[in-house]
RNA sequence: GUCCCCGUCGUCUAGCCCGGCCUAGGACAUCGCCCUUUCACGGCGGUAACACGGGUUCAAAUCCCGUCGGGGACGCCA
């Protein structure tokens, strides 16, 4: 690249489905390159396979990518100085350019039927040839073209693959080259005039002065039919840069039976963002040094070196994620969690539909007390269980819980604190303590012993959050109208000393 | 099957291009200890890797060859 060449780089994806994750990583390498040099990020939408793509899919992604924080300086939605970016609207672009291929016998007509090629290939697959096409149609006399075209006999057009090898820069993998021999004449254009994408996609690079293309590997051997295309045309290359795949816990390619795969479902699980940027940066790149984790966008920008690039598949780690989650959740301002959180809540019915007033701060004391404990936002709901679904005849059940008052003392100190705090409505942290005092004198248990079993009889888990932020927040919650009735302290160890006692 | 790409702790990776500083560093996960009158958070510490086999060299994770393993592409999909 020369020294004042002007970065130019493209995202340029099929709305044919929800954006996956992958995706979605080349769209950020794409963009951190294009931010950092000072370039330009295009957002290109390759929807020539007019079958699959949908508008929806087209407005979700860029949704999407802005949502992650991601934008774009030239695009279908802001237009740009080389439009369209949209290629369904360029396609008598396309077919000029076929033609002049045709012209200048650097493409020509193929009448092969489908099922033909299908069968070439079986057999050459069963004979462990590799399936190229046998380049039938490459060498007809030009009269018989000329009369079977004019019969209204369907033809595909087909690229003439040079006869050397073909070789490319770039910039993860290094040179790479590609014999002729296991490149064929690709189709550019279908028989029924629509071109495809290995045909269209230098085009519009071409014409949109892009720089540098930066693209999952699955492209790689695509590359050379393309390279082809750019020499046909007499167009500058631009230099390549081949992004591994991205892989499931199992080492195939990550897919939806691994789980979350797409940025919505990344969205609805309450991943943060910034988090989600960070580990997807870190995802197949890493400083030098390999000693930081923690980027904001800004950094990333500075840091991020396309040269840096691993080759090699990356393994999707959903802990990794959460770790970073939960790091950006603790840094976040309270007041945009509180919001996620409430969103979250009431989407499961726990919180009315319009949140204000009391409620609104008891919601927020909720959030704040469950927000520590949870890898991604929407765990909230299960989290909130201690306090919306207090049932102690299952949670005695429990195994775990069964082992609090497997002696004695277990149940001496559920007695002893029950019959102090039933007669405190409310419950304050402070009676609490010294509730508790009183219950260790009485009963002589302390650490564990004294513990578990007043939480379990709260909460229905002898873990859970700080007791101190706990009691007020079930205690208020009781006072307040809620879709979900929230039991008194009063009425939770009532009911567990009940239980217990049958 | 053919071609292409890839191969450092379980996982993401630093180091590799420019051999010695590598008794291989960091992070997630995991285990232990401390803190906490429970749990979590946090702090400290531990276990854990150069795929294998040949070269080249005084010296190889680093260079070369082979084997094995993994992934991708082979479409009138993108």
């Amino acid at each position: 690249m020369a020294q004042n060449e002007i970065v130019r780089v493209r995202f340029a994806p099929s709305p044919t489905g929800q954006l996956h994750i992958g995706n979605v990583r080349t769209a950020l390498f794409n963009w951190l390159f294009a931010r950092q040099k000072r370039g330009t990020f295009i957002l290109r939408i390759e929807d020539t396979d007019l079958e699959r793509s949908e508008a929806r899919y087209e407005t979700q992604l860029m949704d999407d990518l802005k949502w992650l924080g991601i934008d774009w300086d030239e695009g279908p939605d802001v237009g740009g100085p080389y439009p369209p970016y949209r290629q369904s609207d360029k396609m008598d672009v396309y077919r000029g350019y076929a033609e002049r291929l045709i012209k200048e016998q650097k493409a020509y007509y193929c009448f092969c039927s489908a099922e033909e090629l299908e069968r070439d290939r079986q057999q050459a697959m069963a004979e462990q040839r590799q399936p190229n096409y046998s380049g039938k149609c490459r060498n007809l006399d030009p009269a018989e073209v000329e009369r079977r075209r004019s019969s209204g006999e369907p033809a595909a057009i087909r690229l003439k693959i040079p006869e050397h090898p073909i070789r490319f820069y770039d910039i993860v993998r290094g040179d790479v080259e590609f014999s002729n021999e296991v490149v064929s004449d690709p189709i550019i254009v279908r028989s029924s005039g629509m071109p495809i994408y290995n045909y269209v996609v230098v085009i519009d690079d071409a014409d949109m002065k892009i720089t540098h293309v930066i693209r999952g590997d699955d492209h790689i051997s695509n590359t050379p039919k393309q390279v082809a295309v750019y020499e046909a045309l007499g167009l500058p290359v631009p230099e390549f840069a081949h992004l591994s795949t991205i892989l499931g816990p199992d080492r195939e390619r990550l897919s939806k039976r691994h789980g979350a795969t797409s940025m919505a479902n990344f969205r609805e699980m309450g991943i943060l963002p910034e988090a989600l940027m960070n580990y997807l940066a870190l995802l197949g790149w890493a400083p030098s040094g390999g000693d930081r984790e923690i980027f904001s966008k800004e950094e990333l920008i500075k840091e991020f070196d396309l040269e840096r690039v691993n080759p090699a598949p990356a393994v999707f780690d959903t802990e990794k994620l959460h770790w970073l989650n939960r790091h950006y959740i603790k840094q976040s301002p309270p007041d945009r969690i509180h919001q996620m959180g409430t969103e979250m809540l009431q989407r499961a019915d726990l919180l009315p539909a319009s949140v204000n007033g009391s409620v609104s701060g008891w919601a927020n004391a909720l959030i704040d007390l469950l927000a520590p404990y949870v890898d991604q936002l929407n765990q909230l709901r299960d989290k909130a269980k201690i306090i919306f679904n207090h049932d102690p005849i299952s949670a005695l059940a429990l195994p775990e819980n069964a082992e609090a008052f497997a002696n004695d003392k277990g149940k001496a100190v559920a007695r002893a604190f029950a019959k102090r705090a039933s007669s405190e409505s409310p419950l304050t942290p402070e009676r609490f303590k010294a509730i508790m005092d009183e219950v260790k004198a009485e009963t002589g248990a302390k650490g564990k012993d004294l513990f578990h079993p007043v939480r379990i009889m709260l909460i229905g888990s002898h873990s859970g959050p700080d007791f101190n932020k706990l009691i007020p927040v079930i205690e208020d919650g009781s006072r307040l109208e809620l879709p979900v009735h929230v039991k008194s302290v009063r009425e939770r160890v009532e009911e567990s000393v009940a239980a217990l006692e049958n």
